[in-house]
Parts: C-alpha cells; sequence; structure tokens
DNA sequence: AGAATTACTCTACGCTCCGTATCGTATTTG
DNA sequence: CAAATACGATACGGAGCGTAGAGTAATTCT
C-alpha cells in the first residue's frame, strides 16, 4: 500500500531545490516523538496522529516524511543502530564480547525493545518497508560483525577466506542470539552469557573449518590466540 | 488491554457446563482462517472481522475465544508448534541436524512467517498475551532443546551439569540463529548453514566448559562423535 | 523586487476496523 | 420443561487512517 508516493529518507542528503526546504527541527521533533511513544506505550500505541500531537506537528507533515508508523519506527530505531559503534578490541576475544554488549545495548532500549520486531515482522509484506529495513538496520549491523572478522584477519587470527565465508553466520548467531534472547524471551543478557557466547564463538570459529577433508589443516594460527 | 474478559485457551479441556458447548467446528474455521490470511496477506491483513467473515462466523463468535487479533494469531502459530516434533536421532549430531530443521520447517511456513515476530513483539506490552506466548510458543521450543541436551546425557556424550548449564544459551543461538536468518534477513536456510551450525555447536558444547581452570578436560566423550 | 516553488498548519472528509451491546434463535443439561 | 450457554445478525460510538483543500511561510531563480 501507498507504493507510489514520493518520500524522502530523513538521515540522506536531501537534494537543495527550490522552495522552502524541509524543517530539520520537525525531523528532530517527530523522530524524538515516536521514540517517547514507543518507549512509553509500545509499539500498539504508536500511531502518526499521536506522534504528530506529541511532536507538536500537523499530521500531514509527519507523512510527507513517512510512509506509515512502520516507516516512522525504522527511522527512529535506525538512528540507534548508526549510533551503536564499537571500538575495536585487542582482540578477537575483547571484540566479539564488544560487539555483543553494544548490540544488546541497542536492543535493550525501550525504543528499540518496541519496535524492532514488530517493524521486522511488518517489513515481511512491504517491499519498500523491506529495503529500508535491510539498508538502515540489517547491514549496518552485518557491517559491525564484518569489520571484527576483518580485525582479526589483519591479526592474522583467521584467514580471509575463513572470514568471508563465515560472516553471515556469525551475524545470525551473535544478532540471533541476542535478539532471542532479549527481545523474544525477555531474559537478562548477564555477564555469563556473554562469556559462555564469546568463548563459544571463539571455538567454533577456530576449529569448525569449511573443508572436513582435511581433520587438522589450522590455516594461519598454530596455536589458540586466546586464553585470559 | 481487555485484561478481564473470560475466554478459554482453545487447546484447554473445556468445563462442560450447562448450555449449549462451543462449536468446535468454529473453533477449528477460526484458526484456518487465521492462518490462510496470514499466509495470504500478512500480519497487517489480519482483522478480526476479516477472519470472522472467512470463517463463517459472527464477530462475537470469535471474541468469545480471542481477546485480540494478537491472541487469535498466538493460537494459530501454537498449532503449528504443537505440531513440530523432532524424532530422537542416532547422536548429538542428528538430534542437533533434526532440531535445526524442524524448527526450519515451523518458522518458514507462512503463517508462521507472518506472524511470529509480529506476535512475540506485541507480547512485549501485553502481559496477558505475553503469558500465552510464554507457554504455547516459547516453552515447547526450549523443550526440544532440553530433550535433545537429555538424550545426550543419557548417550554419555556430555555431562548433566553441563546440560542444565547450557541449555538456555544453546536454545537461545540455536532459535535466535534461525529466526534471524529465516525471518529477520529472510534467507535460506540451505545444508551449508545447517551443517556449518550444527558442527559449530558441537564444538562449542564439547569444548568451552564452564571452567576454564582445566584446559582440556572432556567430560565423557575422549573423542569427536561426529565426522560424516 | 517579483515570480515560482515548496513546506508548513489547520480543518475536514470518507473509510476501515475495533470492541461492546442487544436481540432473537439454537442447543445442551438438570 | 426450565435454566444456561453459544450462536448469527445487526447496530453503535470511537479511534485512527490516508487524502484533500485552503491559506500562510520560507527559499531560490530570473
Amino acid at each position: 500500500m501507498s507504493l507510489l508516493t514520493p518520500r524522502a529518507d530523513v538521515g540522506a542528503p536531501r537534494r537543495r531545490g527550490r522552495g522552502r526546504p524541509r524543517s530539520t527541527v520537525a525531523d528532530e521533533a517527530i523522530l524524538d516523538a515516536t521514540r517517547a511513544v514507543l518507549a512509553e506505550d509500545g509499539w500498539a500505541a504508536l500511531t502518526v496522529e499521536g506522534v504528530a500531537a506529541r511532536a507538536g506537528v500537523a499530521k500531514t507533515t509527519v507523512y510527507r516524511r513517512f510512509a506509515s508508523r512502520a516507516d516512522l519506527a525504522v527511522a527512529a530505531v535506525a538512528q540507534l543502530v548508526a549510533a551503536a559503534r564499537t571500538a575495536p578490541g585487542s582482540g578477537a576475544s575483547e571484540d566479539i564480547r564488544n560487539a555483543i554488549t553494544a548490540c544488546a545495548d541497542v536492543y535493550g532500549r525501550p525504543a528499540a525493545r518496541a519496535a524492532y520486531l514488530a517493524v521486522v515482522a511488518e517489513a515481511g509484506r512491504d517491499p519498500v518497508l523491506r529495503e529500508a529495513v535491510e539498508r538502515q538496520v540489517i547491514q549496518p549491523a552485518r557491517q559491525i560483525v564484518a569489520d571484527g572478522l576483518s580485525r582479526a584477519v589483519e591479526r592474522g587470527e583467521i584467514t580471509r577466506e575463513l572470514a568471508d565465508a563465515r560472516t553471515d553466520l556469525l551475524y545470525d548467531v551473535l544478532a540471533g542470539a541476542l535478539i532471542h534472547r532479549v527481545l523474544v524471551r525477555e531474559a537478562e543478557v548477564d555477564d555469563d552469557f556473554i562469556e559462555t557466547l564469546t568463548r563459544a564463538v571463539l571455538v567454533a570459529l577456530n576449529v569448525s573449518g569449511p573443508e572436513p577433508t582435511r581433520p587438522d589443516a589450522a590455516p594461519a594460527s598454530p596455536e589458540p590466540p586466546q586464553r585470559k
């Protein structure tokens, strides 16, 4: 529905045209209001009218930017995801720990908690929304994993080949486990969880090589690099 | 919302009272219609009125059974989950593979695809719905993992202690990875994914014991049981 | 400076669906 | 047969959707 309405991404560089420019104040107010509503009353309470009222903005102003409340939520969540950058650690172990805590932090925020799953679910049927989620939420998160693996390659901890072959799986496991724990089961992300998951991932990365032909062809690292 | 309306679970044994009993035909028709709508048009199109019309039933008849469309979807999905039983395999490796394919099959069904995430998201704010999801969807799935680990204990592949300590984590990793791949990323569950995830889990289970004190205290299985 | 262009607020509209209530009818138990 | 309960049908007020129109404000091109 509403496929042909020409909305622009808020974050994207806006073409400087002729007439009155979009109000960046309204941009901020709308997304802030969206996050506030999501955090306070959840996804079910997120309405365009409510957001507009809370942002002190006309309903049409919201519709000029976002095609639906799902679109609205994507943008609000995407800002959170974009803000979640992880500092490179001293090794794969630390990198993974950092990535886990960073993601847990993002998913744990009230606005993200209320919106993430609902938005992803909504994207299942709307190709336009799907594309937005893919580009603004999924890809940035995947990139965090890919960057971590690249650093591991540079340190000689794993081969480039293995890193490329395992990026998607590692992303599924890390993000999936976190989402499942935080958003689906609503359980706590404690130190034990982080530590055990980190070690499991490290072990799996080193041992389960892509080819079962050669049983123990450790590619570049002749000894396990971690042992705190 | 609607906390005090006395609805019964459809699957639950219904108290045989005085008056006219609930029509089991209507029960089936409603859930079938729910799945059909979800599969064809997705979560956004799921309305109580639509389901009632499709099931050939009055709207009040639906509301007598379910408090909301989310409730409706939970019941529809719960039937799918309940139907997903895995046959015990010959070893941990096969058990894990079976569990993965079984879960992937459930999540991959159109009705579940459209409903699972949305329902879980909706449950985040509604305690009643949350309880239903916990009992009818989350716990049954966790039980599959727990059963698999119990069989591994009986076979002497791992210790009971380790199995208990790792049930939740394993559940988060397996279910999370699958949900993330199938529902969030909408990627394919191919043989490579299943095989690599299976091997990674096996390796992690055997090696990353709870205590890093003794580097190689393989509990009961002196050699890796898998090698296809 | 003036014209053109675009965004803003405000109001209003038809629409769909929600969740409840009411009414008369059907089915089962005591 | 009487009580109790479920059923189908219909109607209702309310909320929110998504669009449209009219008037005002801001910015750029000529």
